[in-house]
RNA sequence: GUGGUUGUAGCUCAGUUGGUUAGAGCGCUUGAUUGUGGUUCAAGAGGUCGCCGGUUCGAACCCGGUCUUCCACCCCA
């Protein structure tokens, strides 16, 4: 018989991997309930036209489409179907679609919602995402985002908190300094205006995103193409050996964009953001302007973050977010700012996996285990079980009276602490003989005294 | 979506220019040990060589397709 198989870009997750993932969902829950983050949920597909359009054609492709029920092509209209074009088609045959990701249900959420929401909202969501995308290193079909939102403020405090949020986070998950990138797109707005390619903005941020992957040569040649002129390209100069502390940073970025309304603009608030967390300080988290940074979703206006792995571990990055001015515009809700920023559950665990940082203690396990002599013996030792268990002790009886040796295997493999054995012998003396697995060690005890030995 | 890569026992992997009956280690089962796991020793089970087709007297090996793995690009968490 053919072997059962999951689709690609999907995975299992065994009792081990599900008690480490939950371990860090347990802490990023908790920091966003402690900075007043509130839980929602939304299903997992929506309609097509809440998606569709919103993530550029690329996302477009990547979103996993769901098909219609019933005889569905009976319904489509000829022409269309015998032009097979499936651009085309699609529209006519699905109209669902799997979450792509967190932010647009949630938008649609807040619009749907929102005369029962209470501004500024803040809310924050666990849930997976689906991508129709080819899986490679850290990269999944299905996989799950961990997302904190705020809308209906344009504070920059938000912007702050959620500096501190990845840094509390990050410091709970032992993963000591990881670098928090960010940038503006008002800079890169007010950049390409003083290069006067404000028409090419997307591909000149997507070209600029590329500085530490593909070297300065690179990014001009890439910009060429996209037809970016020399002239344009001279001006750009200055960014590429960019460097110094946060203040230098800005100072330069004020020399060079001081003729661009909207630059300064984001000079402004990268600066109150930078200077309010030196203040404040940071645990272990470095903050890091980075005007390369380009990274993110076409509705981003404002702030845009970028978390990576500290030195040494190549993952990609294991966090993002930014500033939206409108996203809830797309679904009619005018002028409610929103910032977020998601935590890369996935690939946080590849990173603690590979730093070997899971504490110990993530394997909750039996404690002890009660051997099987038979139905009297079963019964006697269920009764102690039952105490134990009430007493908040993982306890169990091993199922069947199998052979001693196969009861003790089985307790070596699951890496149970303590066995019982408990016999007619030990039944007449009302006794337990509990034996240490890891010293070898054995005594015949009472209940109570077997409690406090097991603790 | 583009280019490359991988697939042999439960797991990790050998397997000669294409040549009888495809191997190893680990794991598994049984026994040495009917109230004692890990260590040791002995024996045993386990494979449609990813799948489909082709070349050949003969294919794990060569060719084509397909699925899968991993990597790079695009894009992205």
């Amino acid at each position: 018989m053919k072997k059962p198989s999951i689709p690609k870009g999907t995975r299992d997750f065994g009792p081990e991997e599900v008690t480490r993932r939950n371990y860090i969902m347990n802490i990023i829950k908790q920091a966003f309930s402690l900075y007043g983050f509130q839980p929602i949920e939304t299903p997992s597909f929506e309609n097509s036209e809440t998606l569709m359009g919103k993530y550029g054609d690329e996302g477009d492709r990547l979103i996993f489409k769901i098909l219609n029920s019933g005889d569905f092509l009976s319904k489509v209209d000829t022409e269309i179907y015998t032009e097979k074009d499936s651009n085309k088609i699609t529209s006519h045959i699905s109209e669902k679609a799997l979450r792509y990701d967190l932010t647009v249900p949630f938008a649609r959420y807040v619009v749907q919602h929102q005369n029962e929401i209470t501004f500024p909202f803040k809310r924050y969501q666990i849930q997976p995402v689906w991508r129709a995308d080819r899986p490679q290193k850290g990269r999944f079909r299905e996989f799950f985002q961990c997302d904190a939102d705020v809308v209906g403020s344009t504070s920059l405090w938000q912007e702050v908190e959620f500096v501190q949020l990845y840094d509390d986070v990050f410091n709970k998950l032992n993963l000591k300094g990881v670098t928090i990138k960010i940038n503006n797109r008002k800079i890169l707005s007010g950049i390409a205006e003083v290069m006067g390619a404000e028409e090419q903005l997307i591909d000149f941020t997507v070209a600029l995103d590329k500085l530490d992957k593909i070297g300065e040569e690179g990014v001009k040649k890439e910009m060429r193409e996209k037809g970016i002129s020399e002239n344009a390209l001279e001006k750009l100069q200055p960014l590429f050996s960019f460097k110094g502390t946060s203040e230098e940073k800005l100072n330069n970025l004020e020399k060079m964009l001081s003729t661009s309304e909207v630059g300064i603009m984001g000079i402004n608030e990268i600066r109150f953001i930078t200077e309010t967390i030196s203040k404040l300080g940071l645990q272990t988290a470095n903050l890091e302007i980075d005007v390369t940074l380009a990274r993110g979703l076409n509705y981003y206006t404002g702030a845009i973050f970028e978390v990576v792995a500290p030195d040494g571990v190549a993952m990609g990055s294991i966090g993002g977010g930014g500033r939206y001015d409108d996203l809830t515009g797309i679904f009619g809700l005018k002028n409610v700012s929103g910032v977020g920023i998601s935590f890369g559950l996935d690939r946080i665990y590849l990173v603690l996996e590979q730093l070997n940082l899971f504490p110990e203690t993530v394997s909750a396990n039996t404690k002890i285990l009660f051997i099987n002599f038979g139905e009297k013996e079963s019964l006697y030792a269920m009764e102690a079980i039952s105490k134990l268990r009430k007493s908040q002790i993982a306890a169990e009886l091993y199922p069947d009276e199998a052979k001693m040796g196969k009861q003790m295997g089985y307790a070596d493999k699951r890496n149970i602490a303590f066995v019982v054995l408990a016999g007619e012998k030990e039944m007449n003396e009302k006794a337990y003989t509990l034996k240490n697995m890891k010293t070898g060690e054995q005594f015949s005890l009472n209940f109570d005294e077997l409690k406090t030995a097991i603790k």
